[in-house]
DNA sequence: CGGGACGCCTGTGAGC
DNA sequence: TGCTCACAGGCGTCCC
């Protein structure tokens, strides 16, 4: 058996980029376009000339899952874009990206080596820094065209949607036979459930990780689902301390880490019954629960 | 069409 | 101590 990993990587989850979409927003929102610097590549191409972007102004930030929209306003002084046209920046931080904002008059640190996308305003300076570049920074004409609006076309229920209800969650899973754990992990029906807090949030809902979705109750798909919101509120509650540490090379923040309760666990004892917890590969990912608290 | 596997990346630490 | 290598993960894409 391998000693759990003490080490867990703090990636970007939901509740990381509403945090991130909060404390940006007061920054950026009004602030013009001077330049923008492109690093090394990151998962797509920008899909537009840089050139284009200058004087642009930005918009309201918004959250669509773990992605960011940013819309820029085109300023009816240049040129080239008199005609009120309208687009955006839709940006996922992957599985390593932060972003920062160093406000116009404050000590900017050279570019890091993976400090992807700067972008220069009138007001500072955002950067998405991203280490291993599963992010990306697209540019779209707007949320309802291509390319973001095929890129968020899959995307499930936002968990403090009021649409989302038990029922409604229930009747989206009775028709899928993938395991339970599968079906949160592939953001369809709910966003924001990633690997760690789809396995904490099966934990609490005291469900087998490998129940087909199908075979839950109405009841129990209930409880699911007030898991996975509980989970993610409760998440984006520590969310500053977490973000605090974004930049970390390694290791979960320390109220993150200390909230899992199965999560990188593996041989410990379950801190509700004892039992060892287990960790199995699903879909290639690392599933971590509790055979005894967790059933099918 | 649902579902499973793959590949993109790099820092990290276990093991030799 | 230095090197190699498996591993972590979101998500689009490909294939069955």
């Amino acid at each position: 058996m391998k000693t759990p990993r003490a080490n867990n990587a703090a990636m970007p989850e939901l509740p990381e980029v509403e945090v991130t979409r909060q404390t940006l927003a007061p920054a950026l929102e009004g602030s013009r376009i001077q330049s923008m610097e492109l690093g090394k590549p990151l998962r797509w191409p920008l899909g537009i000339d840089v050139a284009r972007l200058q004087g642009c102004v930005f918009g309201p930030l918004q959250r669509r899952g773990k992605y960011l929209w940013m819309p820029l306003l085109h300023d009816a002084l240049t040129p080239a874009a008199s005609a009120s046209s309208a687009g955006g920046l839709l940006m996922h931080l992957g599985m390593s990206g932060s972003l920062g904002f160093a406000p116009a008059g404050s000590l900017v640190v050279a570019a890091g080596p993976h400090d992807h996308v700067r972008i220069r305003t009138n007001s500072g300076v955002l950067t998405l820094t991203d280490p291993r570049r599963f992010g990306a920074v697209v540019w779209s004409e707007d949320l309802a065209t291509p390319p973001a609006s095929k890129l968020l076309a899959s995307l499930g229920r936002e968990p403090d949607d009021p649409a989302l209800t038990a029922e409604w969650f229930h009747e989206q899973i009775h028709g899928r036979r993938a395991p339970i754990k599968q079906v949160l992990l592939a953001g369809d029906v709910v966003v924001g459930a990633g690997n760690i807090y789809a396995c904490e949030a099966l934990f609490d809902a005291g469900i087998d990780p490998r129940l087909r979705a199908e075979r839950l109750s109405r009841p129990r798909a209930a409880r699911l689902l007030q898991a996975v919101q509980h989970t993610l509120a409760q998440a984006l509650a520590l969310g500053g301390s977490t973000l605090r540490d974004f930049r970390d090379a390694h290791g979960m923040s320390g109220a993150f880490q200390d909230q899992a309760r199965v999560y990188g666990r593996e041989g410990l004892p379950c801190t509700s019954c004892g039992t060892p917890i287990r960790r199995v590969v699903m879909g290639q990912r690392s599933t971590f629960y509790c055979p005894t608290c967790q059933r099918r």
